[in-house]
DNA sequence: CTGTTAGCGCGTTCAC
DNA sequence: GTGAACGCGCTAACAG
């Protein structure tokens, strides 16, 4: 493997000139700069980029830390930063937490040992406390995910508003028992969401009902079983809020195979927009989160810290919308 | 940043034996070890990791490249191997080639600049002649595509016998004209699978009609787009062999829209044994491949490989399996 | 405009 | 068992 000394000594120049000619810097003949760059072709040159880390202190990597990546909600995010952080000359290292606590503390290392210029967390697993300390080592960005009262640049989605469209939308529908699915015990999304729903209920006079919320619910599976729960209630709900386009279509599914008919029997709204909520039958009503937009801008937004760590915080927040579908529509009966 | 020298100062030793602490050499008394770590913990002292791999030439980092990450193939590699990964010590950088060439060769300047130990590929855009030159910047293996003829590791699967297997089920279900419908123009995968299932047609004294095939179909939308041109074609197939869950559910979902019956009156076979083939009703009837082992296999290849750079090139080969479900059962009619 | 010189933080021969 | 000294490859003063 050549070296910028190699580059020097066939070029006929110093090591300086070379580095000059790498980093584009001004200050350079003409014919210098030609003479290194056939210098560098001849050779093969690359810089090494460890050697470059080491001395500018930095590794142009950044880590993004989400659950899982399975999940089409971080997929698509991940995609959606991958392409931006690529676009802006950075590399991405990709950090499953499969919720666990102890191993969100280990990525998040990667910052104390400088392996990473920055990091997004999409996904939190610690308390505060935590992960607090780990701020002084490098700029920390939260995309979606949220902590309150923390001085961190977060972008995020109006889970609040997004939670209470698509309620008022249900109740508009005539439901009046409406059953509540989520899932992530400490997470602020989901609170939120929550918030939402019980907003609109309220609106309309009713109070939230906790032995109609299923706390647990995250994919498919979990949306038969929530199905099976409520087939075998005394007191049935017309209609189910889920946290999840994997729950609802569960749900949906389970629902179909004992005969119920959708949204005749029971109304089934979805969170997320994902493919699957096209392609189910019926197609499920939904709300769309603007993924793409968040993940470009969280790190848009922390390659910005990482140019200037001042710390001017600005978050952003971004609106949800009703996607109206085959599985809550016209069946708009007010049962009581 | 505290540095060794910080660390050496305060425990009264010199950096060496302090390093020697840090990488748990032998010959260090077991008095200085502890006032070592005492130091380390009181400063908050953290190997800076650039200065690591300059020094080691080892980043502890791997590549991997993909299409993209939204296809559930590849998320699902991409989960197994950044878990694997992680457990043996080492980061996962994800990149997506989205099908372009350039942005393929770019993501392979990673190995030249030595910011990976080493690369997986799990998809191929470039003629081999031009991935060739990165082989001696340092370790690659290949994960489910390959290229033939090539002195690199690769773990892959069976998929002529994918292909022979799903095939013959549908001829032995009574199809005896079947559509196929393949993605990736130049993929040696979707290569394989054709091979496979031009071997099962001949067995049955079929030859492959071309008018009857459709080369670019990815997703759902050009599943719908596929079903459109079946529906109006003079001499309409029984059956159709996808190449992947999604476009066959694009088929199903247009199919049963337009009134068609499944499988009565078309029978639909994917590949790949995705979420949404459990899901879509009818549910799809589909080929497992044993995803997160190819992962997790490539993975350790690759490792091993960076660890003793010997060439030793051990394939792996897995196979295949048939899961029969509802979108080609019962309709066993031979149709001349 | 260009070259000389000093480290960035660490691991590793060698001597002791 | 331990430490001094060198260099991994590069960039950024500082002179000139």
């Amino acid at each position: 493997m050549p070296t910028i000394a190699d580059v020097a000594k066939l070029a006929g120049l110093s090591r300086t000139t070379v580095s000059r000619v790498i980093n584009n810097h001004p200050y350079v003949t003409e014919e210098k700069r030609k003479l290194v760059q056939m210098a560098m072709k001849e050779l093969g040159y690359v810089p090494n980029s460890s050697a470059r880390s080491l001395r500018s202190q930095r590794t142009k990597t950044i880590a993004v830390l989400i659950p899982r990546i399975m999940n089409p909600f971080f997929s698509s995010l991940i995609e959606a930063m991958e392409m931006e952080a690529t676009d802006r000359g950075y590399q991405l290292i990709v950090c499953q937490t499969h919720y666990s606590p102890q191993r969100e503390l280990n990525y998040m290392k990667l910052l104390q040992t400088k392996q990473v210029d920055g990091v997004i967390l999409a996904s939190i697993q610690n308390e505060w406390d935590m992960l607090k300390p780990f701020l002084e080592y490098g700029p920390v960005v939260m995309c979606n995910e949220f902590e309150e009262n923390v001085n961190v640049p977060v972008v995020k989605l109006n889970q609040l508003q997004g939670g209470y469209i698509l309620t008022k939308y249900l109740l508009q529908q005539g439901h009046r028992k409406i059953a509540y699915c989520c899932g992530g015990y400490r997470s602020n999304v989901a609170r939120y969401r929550e918030k939402g729903f019980r907003k609109a209920l309220s609106e309309y006079g009713i109070s939230f009902d906790e032995t109609l919320a299923f706390r647990n619910a995250y994919n498919i599976e979990d949306g038969r079983t929530v199905f099976r729960e409520i087939a075998s209630m005394s007191s049935k709900p017309s209609a189910v809020f889920s946290g999840g386009d994997e729950v609802a279509a569960g749900i949906i599914s389970e629902a179909k195979r004992q005969g119920w008919r959708i949204p005749e029997d029971l109304a089934v709204a979805g969170f997320d927009n994902q493919e699957i909520s096209k392609i189910i039958e019926p197609t499920i009503t939904t709300v769309h989160q603007p993924v793409e937009l968040i993940g470009t801008t969280a790190v848009n937004m922390l390659i910005k810290q990482i140019h200037s760590p001042v710390h001017t915080v600005d978050n952003r927040e971004f609106p949800l919308e009703l996607i109206e579908r085959e599985s809550t529509r016209g069946n708009a009966v007010i049962r009581v």
